[in-house]
Parts: structure tokens; sequence; C-alpha cells
DNA sequence: CGCGTAATTGAAAAGTATCAACACTGGTGG
DNA sequence: CCACCAGTGTTGATACTTTTCAATTACGCG
């Protein structure tokens, strides 16, 4: 649930010490700062150095549906920058939190010239593809206590980690029903 | 709904055409055809010269959740190959269809040693991604109604083209529910 | 015509949201 | 030290939404 990518955050760190430029930059958050706020420009890719970060899409009924939690070596604000247009989702901060930025024109050129961020930047698409395809079937195919189970056994310290608001936004229901889904599953010892 | 991507079956097209080796060809299918099968293994990735396909996920339960219709120039296929494994989803034809097939191997060299192809296929994930997002947030936050109707707003045809069951199947909900909704927006003069 | 697949409908049961009230917690300032 | 407040978490009653199950009809095709 909360996913990692050490092998990015450890390239993109390589960078950041011997850099020449300053096209990357480092960047530290408390807890519940708006980093990316949806419907406004970006210009910049994010990776996560350590924390954790929520990102979610705001509707027009005022409820919030978090995409995911991203954990360190997760990059954020690729997307928009590839299409060049607003965000189409915000990004706040749950831990303190440290990332590392990176302007749009050195993305690209980063893209271009270095094989091995290419690459890496590939398979990190590719992950949340997939990611979000297993994720969205199995939401929609199961009801809302076999979606807590799943999500606990994948992040044991869920309840200690992120907000009851947070994980009913993630689960896309309402706080009511996630404590009823709580409570029903210790009473049958299942939690 | 169902995207295409003009530029990059252009672009596969061309490949095929000059090609002076086999890493590319071509392959027809009547309707109702299964190219990839949830769980096998695949070394190919898929590009839809013409016609539309279903990809969906099967759940122990026995229900498909379809996440996508592929429509000209959608690829497939490129995350299991990324990924070097078991396909997580099936994808079968609708209608007749025409599709490129790329080995996995011809694949990663074209990454490598074509930047204009290495871009195309960056922003066909990164569009993936963005969809996935959004269709995901839409769907959790509304009711069935307003799920249909934004469906047959963005593809008019939807009743024509797509069965029941698979409208059903992307909706993520039971065909019973599905015609539940049609009844009720005719009756209300809303479709 | 007969068969299999797809589509339709009703009634009951299950699942989830809504609304509203109340409890707990850790500050803050008097 | 206490009163108050805001944010977070908890609970019950009720209404609404969706599924389940089962029966029936429509359609295309050999």
């Amino acid at each position: 649930m909360i996913r990692i990518n050490k092998e990015l955050v450890d390239f993109v760190a390589r960078l950041y010490r011997v850099k020449t430029d300053d096209f990357i930059s480092e960047q530290a958050f408390g807890p519940k700062k708006v980093i990316i706020e949806q419907g406004t420009k970006s210009r910049f890719a994010y990776i996560i150095k350590s924390g954790i970060a929520k990102c979610y899409l705001s509707n027009e009924n005022g409820t919030d549906f978090i995409q995911e939690f991203f954990g360190e070596g997760e990059i954020f604000g690729e997307v928009e920058i590839f299409n060049n247009e607003e965000s189409f989702c915000s990004v706040e901060t749950i831990t303190d939190l440290v990332l590392y930025k990176i302007r749009a024109q050195s993305f690209f050129r980063l893209l271009e010239e270095n094989p091995k961020f290419n690459s890496l930047i590939l398979k990190a698409l590719v992950t949340k593809v997939k990611y979000k395809a297993v994720r969205h079937a199995f939401n929609q195919s199961n009801r809302i206590e076999t979606n807590l189970l799943r999500l606990v056994e994948q992040f044991p310290e869920l309840f200690e980690t992120i907000p009851k608001q947070d994980i009913a936004g993630y689960l896309g229901i309402t706080e009511r029903s996630l404590n009823r889904a709580i409570k029903s599953l210790k009473d049958r010892r299942r939690l």
C-alpha cells in the first residue's frame, strides 16, 4: 500500500551529491503541508527522500479520494510536466518529509541523456500502472471489510500511521462505514 | 473511454513498413479472441492497428473487472515484459482487430536506440496513469447513474458497440444494477 | 425450429451512506 | 489548574443503493 522505490531514490541522491548545476534541490516539510495543489500548474518532478505523503483527487461534492500513499523513492508530478497541464490531483505530507525536486526542463534532459534514469522512470511508471489496475479491480470487486483486511495485511502499522479520515478516503468510503467495518471485524476477532 | 493514440500507431506502422528484420509482425483476430490470458507469460508488446479490445482482471469470485477498452494505437503487454512476470490481466478482442506485435527484446532495443519511440512510450504510460487515476476517483465517488451518464457522454455509441455485460464489468457493477440505472434514466428522459 | 448467449425484470436481502449526537485528546490562555 | 476549543474518533437510527437469486424474454445462427 505504501510503496517505496529504493533504486530510484539512491540514484537521485547520487545525482544530487555530484551535481555541478542546481537542477536538483532538496526540500523539507512538516506534516500536513500541501506540495502540489489540484488545478494549479507545477513545473517540477518530485522524488521522496524520506517520509510519507498522500496523493488525492478532490471532487465537486467535497470528498477526497486518495490515490496512493507515497513512501521513500516514489515519484510524483511527472505526469503533469509530461502533459504540461495543471495537476489533476493534490499531494500533501502526512509525516515529516524530505524530497528531491527536479525542474521540468532538467527532468527531460536527464531522460534523454541518462539511460539509467530513463529506465528507472519507465519502470516507476509501469509499476504505477500495475498498482492502480490491481487496486481498482480489487476495490470494486469486494466489500469494505475485505478491502480493509487486505490493507492491514499489506501494511500492519496502518492505524498507527494513517488517520482514519485518510484510510476512509483511500478506500473511497465514509468514516462511518470504516468504523463499522473495524468494529465488526474486531467483534469477530479478525482484526 | 475508448482512447486512441494516433501518433504511436503511425510511428509503429512506419517501423513495420521499413523493417529490415522481422521484429514487428502484424496479426489479425475476429471478435472474442483472447490475446493475453491472465496468469500466463507473454513475451510481446502489442499495439492496436485497428479495432477494439477489452482489458480485464478476473478475481477469485468469478467476476471480471474491465480496466479499459483499447482503441487504435493503444499499447498493452508492456507492463508485463518490463516486470518480466505473468500477466495480471487478460486482453480480449471485442470487434475485429489487427495489431502490431513486438518482441520483448526488440521493444527494449527500440526504447534504448530510438528516442522518438522512447518518448512515445513514456507519453503512453503517463496517459495511462492519469486515465486510471481519474477514472477510479470518479467511479468511487459517484453513484451508478452518474457514472453511466458520464460514460455515454464520453462515448455516445456505447450501447451499440459494447455488450451490456462489458459495460457492467467496466463500471464494476452487476448487470441488474446497470439495467436499473438505464431504465431510471430513460424514465426521466436523461438518456 | 431449437439451441445457446445476451438482455430484462421483480422481490428480498445485504451493504453503505446520511445525519446527528456524543466522547476523547492535546493544546491554549485565563 | 481549569475551562474551552478544535480536531479526531465513535456510535445509533434510518434511508437509500446495490446485489443476489431466480424466472422470463429476445435474438442470432446452424
